[in-house]
DNA sequence: GTCAACCAAATTGTTGACAATATATCCGTC
DNA sequence: GACGGATATATTGTCAACAATTTGGTTGAC
């Protein structure tokens, strides 16, 4: 029995000191997962890339059924396309579906605005208000349009986070990591920078007021007018 | 190309072991995900029950990195919680998330409608009114809940169709398949039948006028009314 | 009798080897 | 020289053994 003890003290795993100071794994990546999905959001990899599962597996030095099982996710969430024995690559946008995902988007910005509303005092909307009309202009007369991204995705966090409903939440971030891309050749589009912060700016309006319908409805104009922006260009951007 | 069929056919290789035949993985290919999903959607797994990889390997006659592989999809689709190193058990429904989803529902379906009135001929609606006008009635008075049930499933399928937009069809799946069992415990409230129809009937009249806005807007009051009725009984269906 | 540590069984997680399939290359025939 | 057909290579799919973790019960000390 004591030999056992001495077994078990002895036994060869190897040192993974989870409690101790030590860092829990060893330098890899431990998320194969989000490395791809951002590679793929951001384009890193480009639509229709064909995504070899040894290549990968190699690179992150994970056992081939890892990056499967991430394969696996991507595909749920349509950011690759597998074909049976055939691998998987990166899905690729079409038309017709970049505009059934903004007929989606719009209800559901246009939901999250409303409860958005609801959901917290008018006033903790100030800031918000202050950011668009003041620093946001300045960044679309300067053509800076990082720094009009960084606040509209801080414009987004803000309401996705105030509306606190996860299934809302989740759909919304599917929808975006989908177009996240697209987004960006639509900002820089003639005019469109302008027109988008005229309207950010009177859905934060109304949302200073507490009219959640207001910001509904305002929300989700600002939808369609992006969609006919995007149907106008689309010659451009796809 | 009849040739390139011929090569394939003659390939040497097939030492399957079954070698029967002609038939290739004829019995034992059941689409295990299909039938997990179905079973854990229907409630013949109870809410809360734990899965176990090898047990369910067993049943349906594949390795466990089949069930695993399915077990990966079902958690994306939040059907089963897995906790690492402790397995997995079929998720339930908790009231906050049940009341986020019927928000989310109140502007899908909205949508769905309104797409779906602007999409086809005002007249190709008519019978669907007039199913909800008469044996649907019918099927309220009698208290046959399986019928009411049948139809209503025929209305969503049929809307769904019209609308047209997979990602939409997509998201309302997914809703669907988490609230399947709850919407019938619903149905049966004391006179949610009754109301229910009612409503229905009032956003087909608008559909068959062609009156897009008018559907939507009908639709989002039927969630609405849905919700508060399950707000007012939830103690009893939860 | 209670508490704690400890062992044993069951369960999940990981890995590399092997089989099936698709793609690329080469060769003979017309 | 081009086309069809067969082999070679690369890539994906399948699997079963192995490792690690949790759990429930048991033993022993106080």
């Amino acid at each position: 029995m004591a030999q056992k003890v001495v077994a078990m003290a002895s036994r060869p795993s190897r040192a993974r000191g989870t409690g101790g100071g030590r860092n829990r794994r060893r330098t890899a990546a431990p998320n194969v997962l989000q490395v791809l999905r951002e590679r793929i959001v951001r384009q890193e990899i480009a639509p229709g890339s064909k995504l070899r599962e040894n290549e990968l597996a190699q690179e992150f030095g994970v056992p081939r059924t890892r990056i499967r099982e991430a394969f696996s996710v991507l595909e749920q969430r349509e950011l690759i396309e597998r074909i049976p024995n055939r691998g998987a690559v990166v899905a690729r946008l079409d038309l017709s579906q970049v505009f059934h995902i903004y007929d989606v988007r719009e209800v559901l910005e246009g939901l999250c605005a409303r409860l958005a509303t609801q959901n917290v005092a008018p006033e903790s909307w100030q800031d918000l208000l202050d950011l668009f009309s003041g620093p946001m202009k300045k960044s679309v007369e300067k053509n800076d349009f990082d720094a009009f991204l960084a606040g509209y995705a801080n414009f987004r966090q803000r309401l996705a986070s105030a509306a606190d409903n996860p299934v809302l939440t989740q759909m919304l971030d599917s929808i975006y990591e989908k177009t996240q891309a697209l987004i960006r050749r639509i900002i820089i589009l003639p005019g469109r920078a302008e027109i988008g912060l005229r309207e950010h700016r009177a859905v934060l309006e109304a949302m200073r007021k507490g009219d959640a319908e207001a910001a509904e409805q305002l929300r989700r104009a600002n939808m369609r007018s992006a969609k006919e922006y995007l149907r106008q260009f689309q010659k451009y951007v796809l």
